[in-house]
RNA sequence: GCCCAGAUAGCUCAGUUGGUAGAGCAAAGGACUGAAAAUCCUUGUGUCGGUGGUUCGAUUCCACCUCUGGGCA
C-alpha cells in the first residue's frame, strides 16, 4: 500500500495571488494541480472566470477544467466524486494534490464535511417551481414548515431557492431533508489548508478593477455572445455567475456599456467579499497575505 | 449678459399640498448541505447648496447669492 501524500488545499478570495501561488509551488514539487472553482468548470467560460491560458495549461496542466458544457447541470456532489477521481490519480502518480480555487462551499463541503442528500431531479423541480408559479412562495415555505419544520427553521421565507431544494429532496426522498443532516466528515488523513489574502483596501480595488478592464480587453463580451449563440439561450446558471450577468445583460441591451466596467467591478468585489465570509467559517485554515510566505510554509510542511 | 432646469445619503435619484426625509446601487456584517461566482437576511443623522425673509414651525413658499447642466445672444 502506497502512503498517503499530504493534500495541499489554496483558498483565498478573488485576485488574491492563489494560482500564482499554485504554479511557483508546481515548479517545485511533483504535483497535480486540481482547480476547486465552480465556474472553470464549464467549457468556453475561459475569460470571464480567469482560467489560465492555454499556453500556461500545456505547462500546468490543471484538473477539473472544462469537463463539463455550459448546459449541462453540475453541482457540489459532482464536484466531491470528481475531486476524488482526481486525487486517485494523483496519489497513484505519487504526486502532491494541490487544490486551488475560490468556490468556497465546494471546499467546505470537502473540508468540512457533507451528507448523501439525494441529487436534484429536474422534473420535479420543474414541478415545484410551476408550483411555487401560480400559488405563491409564501404557499411552499408553509409547506415546508408543515413536512420538515426542522429545515424551514434554517431557511428564510424569501430564499426560494432553498426553499425549492428542500420541497425537491423532501419529494424525492419521502423523509424530510433535515433528517440527511450530519455533516459526516470526510476523511483526510494529511491535509493542509490555507488562505492567501492581501486584504481589501485601495490596492485591492485597483488591482481588480485593472482585471476587470483586461477581461474586457481580451473578449469578455465575445465570450459570453458565443455560449449564447453555442447554446441558443441566456438561462444558463453560467450566465448567472459574477461578470457574466453583467455582460450578458449588456448584451440584452438592459445596462449601457459605460457602466458595465462598474458593474462587473460590483459584482467581483461583492464575490470577495462572500468569499471571505466563507473563509471565517472554515477551520484549521493558515493564512498567508503573500505568495512568498505562503510558498515557503508549505515547501516547509512537505518537506516533513 | 439673458432665459430655463437642477443642487437631498459615498453615487443615481424620489419625496415632503410647510410638521427636519427614502429607494436602487455602493459599503459593513451575517446565513449557507447537488445553481453556491448562486440564493437570502440585517444595518440609513444626511448642516435636504449658502444667506436672509414669511411662518408657531422651512429641506418644502419668497428673495438674493454660489455652483452645475442646457438654450439664446
Amino acid at each position: 500500500m502506497k502512503t498517503l501524500s499530504p493534500v495541499i488545499c489554496i483558498l483565498g478570495p478573488t485576485n488574491s495571488g492563489k494560482t500564482d501561488l499554485s504554479m511557483r509551488l508546481f515548479d517545485e514539487v511533483s504535483a497535480e494541480l486540481i482547480s476547486v472553482d465552480s465556474v472553470q468548470i464549464y467549457k468556453h467560460a475561459d475569460i470571464g472566470s480567469n482560467k489560465i491560458s492555454k499556453e500556461l495549461q500545456k505547462k500546468y496542466p490543471l484538473e477539473l477544467i472544462d469537463i463539463i458544457e455550459p448546459n449541462e447541470v453540475y453541482s457540489v456532489g459532482e464536484f466531491l466524486k470528481d475531486l476524488k477521481h482526481s486525487m486517485d490519480k494523483s496519489t497513484e502518480s505519487n504526486k502532491v494534490p494541490i487544490l486551488v480555487g475560490g468556490s468556497m462551499m465546494y471546499f467546505f463541503s470537502y473540508l468540512v464535511g457533507f451528507d448523501d442528500l439525494p441529487k436534484s431531479d429536474p422534473n420535479i423541480r420543474r414541478k415545484i417551481l410551476q408550483d411555487i408559479d401560480e400559488k405563491g412562495k409564501e404557499i411552499a415555505y408553509n409547506d415546508l414548515i408543515a413536512k420538515d419544520p426542522e429545515a424551514a427553521k434554517n431557511i428564510h421565507p424569501n430564499d426560494s431557492q432553498r426553499i425549492v431544494r428542500a420541497l425537491e429532496v423532501i419529494e424525492i426522498s419521502k423523509t424530510t431533508m433535515s433528517s440527511f443532516f450530519k455533516r459526516k466528515k470526510n476523511i483526510i488523513p494529511k491535509v493542509f489548508p490555507i488562505v492567501i489574502d492581501k486584504g481589501k483596501g485601495s490596492d485591492f480595488d485597483a488591482q481588480l478593477k485593472n482585471r476587470v478592464k483586461d477581461m474586457l480587453k481580451k473578449g469578455f463580451i465575445d465570450e459570453v455572445d458565443e455560449i449564447i449563440k453555442i447554446y441558443k439561450t441566456n438561462q444558463l446558471p453560467l450566465l448567472n455567475s459574477a461578470g457574466y450577468k453583467e455582460v450578458s445583460m449588456f448584451l440584452e441591451n438592459k445596462i449601457k456599456k459605460d457602466v458595465l466596467i462598474e458593474k462587473i467591478f460590483f459584482a467581483h468585489k461583492k464575490l470577495a467579499k462572500h468569499q471571505r465570509t466563507w473563509i471565517k467559517k472554515i477551520p484549521n485554515l493558515k493564512a498567508f497575505q503573500t505568495v512568498d510566505t505562503a510558498k515557503n510554509e508549505i515547501m516547509e510542511y512537505l518537506s516533513h
